[in-house]
DNA sequence: GCATGATCATGC
DNA sequence: GCATGATCATGC
């Protein structure tokens, strides 16, 4: 068990307020000021340790229990960024503890890892700053943080949606998009860094569970504003069966087969707007302001998307996503890269509105996230194949008679899944390549980026 | 009718 | 001015 040194360091700190007071004496201090001894421009996980070490006299260790034990309380430091427009967000998701798949799916959520561990969190938040020695970074906030009664529904659902999956045999396909709150998270060197999992003989990526880094950004938000969110969908949401899904479908069930009309006499709008539906959806949920703002579609990295199906059953469109930048994907790995990242951490909640006698009609919602599979054996194609293009100058198959540019990028008929396809304002509207292209002589290009196709959308998202 | 290239509309 | 979500235009 424990050594003498790490007995007598614990007893330096006796009370959550001697822990508060420790902590907050660290504010406004660099990396360096608290503990001189360690090299920071190396690994990760030093500023945890430093700030053990330098901050609390409390050695390095990797237990399982709580780092300040008597306490129950886990330290944590973790850094925010300034972004271009002057917010501020997480700057990476909060990495907890890792998953033992062998021994995780037989416990009860109270006697989780998870939550032995990580019930409370004495969190330590530092500023990053690009291009600025890791030594200088400064600790900006520290809070003690518990989970809400509501954020706790959640992260126990969502411990359960990852639990299921390892039952399932499936805990190489878990994706952090599978849940709201808490997200099972790859760590290990790389990808190839694997565990044994208890119901299949498929090695699965060694997981942690973590807080989501949209989870964080709310956190991190409410401390540099100062302010609490302006919406909670759980103030005007009851949450109900424990899940997030449930909760909303319940809420918006009694719209179920009002008409466009019908809805925006009874919410009083009287308006024309293209985000029409998205404004009906709003007041569905009791909400005021705009459902990007909502604190739980925040922290749950949810996007809204609403879509209106074709008395034909069809999508008219397919769906874009943004652009991407030529020189950035030729120097990415399939697990660097933007796309990948969005589909394995973004869940969507479409809003469907249906085509019925004429008059668009309130049908459904369909929460999703983009299937192991599709992502890593389709998409993946269609990424890999459209970096080999640009890479090798191929963008360009001909120019025929009326200028119109043919090119070799997958096409929507080439994947089940998605394609690539032009996403600018107009042709001049170009990021550069990095290699010229052949046909053309060009080093520039007009905007591209993926899109999932509108086939793939109706038959394997919204199940039509 | 669909696939693909190209562009529009809006908000910040 | 740009990112993002959405839609138009054309040819097969």
């Amino acid at each position: 068990m424990d050594d003498s040194k790490n007995k007598k360091s614990n007893q330096d700190i006796l009370t959550i307020d001697e822990l508060i007071d420790k902590a907050s004496s660290l504010l406004g201090l660099q990396m360096n000021q608290i503990n001189e001894n360690l090299e920071f421009d190396g690994k990760k996980g030093d500023f945890g340790f430093a700030i053990e070490e330098g901050g609390f006299n409390y050695p390095r260790n990797s237990r399982a229990e709580a780092d300040f034990k008597d306490l129950n309380v886990e330290l944590k430091v973790t850094p925010f960024k300034r972004n271009a427009n002057g917010t501020y967000s997480s700057k990476e998701r909060l990495v907890l503890n890792i998953i033992n798949y062998m021994e995780e799916y037989k416990k009860s959520f109270e006697d989780s890892s998870l939550w032995t561990k990580n019930q409370t969190l004495l969190i330590l938040f530092y500023e990053y700053i690009e291009n600025i020695s890791r030594s200088d970074f400064m600790i900006k906030y520290g809070i003690l943080h518990q989970f809400s009664e509501q954020d706790l529904i959640i992260i126990k659902n969502d411990w359960q949606i990852i639990i299921d999956k390892i039952k399932a045999g499936k805990a190489h396909e878990i994706s952090e998009a599978d849940t709201y709150y808490l997200g099972a998270c790859t760590k290990g060197k790389n990808s190839s860094s694997t565990r044994q999992q208890p119901f299949s003989s498929i090695p699965a990526k060694q997981r942690a569970f973590s807080l989501k880094t949209t989870y964080m950004t709310q956190i991190v938000r409410e401390l540099t504003t100062n302010t609490k969110p302006e919406d909670s969908l759980f103030n005007y949401v009851e949450l109900v069966g424990d899940s997030f899904e449930e909760s909303i479908i319940k809420k918006v069930a009694p719209y179920i087969g009002m008409t466009e009309s019908q809805l925006l006499g009874l919410f009083e709008l009287d308006t024309v707007a293209k985000s029409r539906f998205e404004m009906i959806f709003t007041r569905m949920l009791g909400l005021k302001g705009k459902l990007s703002k909502v604190s739980e579609f925040i922290k749950a990295n949810i996007q809204v998307k609403t879509i209106r199906v074709e008395d034909t059953g069809k999508i008219k469109e397919s769906m874009s996503f943004p652009a991407f930048k030529f020189t950035e994907i030729v120097n990415q790995e399939w697990e660097d890269s933007d796309i990948y990242k969005l589909f394995e951490t973004k869940k969507f909640m479409f809003v469907v509105f249906k085509k019925i006698n004429g008059e668009y009609t309130f049908d459904n919602i369909v929460f999703w996230n983009m299937p192991y599979e599709d992502l890593n054996v389709y998409f993946k194609t269609i990424w890999l194949e459209t970096r080999k293009i640009i890479a090798n100058g191929d963008i360009v198959k001909f120019v025929d008679n009326k200028g119109v540019r043919h090119t070799n990028f997958p096409g929507q008929s080439s994947n089940p899944v998605g394609h690539v396809r032009p996403h600018a304002r107009l042709k001049t509207d170009t990021y550069p390549l990095p290699s010229t292209d052949k046909v053309t002589g060009l080093n520039v290009y007009m905007k591209y980026c993926f899109w999932l196709n509108s086939k793939y959308v109706e038959e394997s998202i919204l199940k039509l």
